[in-house]
DNA sequence: TGCAACCGATTGCAAAATGCAATCGGATTG
DNA sequence: CAATCCGATTGCATTTTGCAATCGGTTGCA
């Protein structure tokens, strides 16, 4: 697939590419989510996405060149769907869109927490959070030293932390 | 009109305010080319939107709070459209959108000059610039000292220079 | 060996969005 | 007073979206 060309700005080609309600959706939860498979995409889905649009998405990002997919030796029929250089790359857009939605919008306090902490931690911890990445989905070697919890666990304890306390103060 | 809470995810808020073909092109020949007039967004828009998508994006991006609309004193039927805050903090969104699509899609070298500069200068740069925007559009104090150039201004120069060196290379 | 659960999709269909072309009534300009 | 410009609106065909059901094959378990 190549992209519709109406015209040359690197801001119109970039709406080409994921000007849509869901390609960023997906490749937020195989960014944030750590999602590699089709039924996790579809199942664990927080906004509900129907399988053939899924399907279709995921065939135009591996097209654009966004997403590779190759088989799981552990299962004949399981795919495994990764990122690629270019997609990881969307992590400063991604942080900038949550930063952004997370000051207007009607956002909700364990789902912003994640962004939050990844404004927080700027353009070093979203390089950090792509070594990563890369690491997972290109087997590139990983520049952070064993031990230090990785960002993405960062992110997750965050969101528990925060759902465990809101959870509590009902109860308690 | 309010948008649909799919989620209350902030990427996903905010997919759902510009998620679409049109929105984002709209509220970046307002930011970058300084479009105040249906007129102009209509007749000057490079991918060519159509009068009846521009209208309704127009009222939709109003009633979530991005763009308001004001008489024209000069003209009774001419409508000013002016940037809210919340749009002009679209900036660094822009500037990472344009900074990733000039690396990974088929950009043109006159139309991405401007997302260089943009990369290149940075959040100092981007700052300078919504405070023009500030100005501009919300009558706030502008803090750039007469007689330096404005963020749009040197833009445009830059926009110019290639246009001009790449017209000179052909006929020269 | 049988069967339920799971795998990545595909199909059919209705509803909504998109995009094009023509046109609206009023305001302004020459 | 005619041509042009103003911000839209209308009609209509095409495309995209989203839901629900289902596909043929694989796997895990009794």
């Amino acid at each position: 697939m190549s992209i519709d060309r109406r015209s040359g700005c690197p801001i119109n080609l970039s709406l080409e590419v994921f000007g849509d309600r869901w390609s960023l959706i997906i490749l937020r939860d195989m960014i944030f989510g750590g999602r590699r498979h089709f039924r996790e995409l579809l199942n664990f889905s927080l906004e509900g996405i129907a399988s053939n649009i899924l399907a279709d998405r995921l065939k135009r990002l591996m097209e654009l060149g966004l997403l590779t997919k190759a088989d799981d030796p552990s299962h004949k029929q399981k795919a495994i769907y990764s990122l690629t250089e270019m997609a990881i790359t969307l992590v400063p857009i991604m942080a900038q869109l949550g930063a952004w939605g997370r000051v207007w919008l009607p956002v909700t306090e364990e789902l912003s927490i994640r962004a939050e902490l990844l404004e927080k931690g700027g353009p070093p911890l979203w390089d950090q959070f792509m070594d990563e990445l890369r690491h997972e989905h290109l087997g590139a070697p990983s520049k952070t030293p064993p031990g230090t919890p990785t960002v993405r666990q960062q992110l997750r304890a965050a969101y528990e932390e925060v759902v465990e306390r809101k959870a509590g103060s009902v109860t308690a």
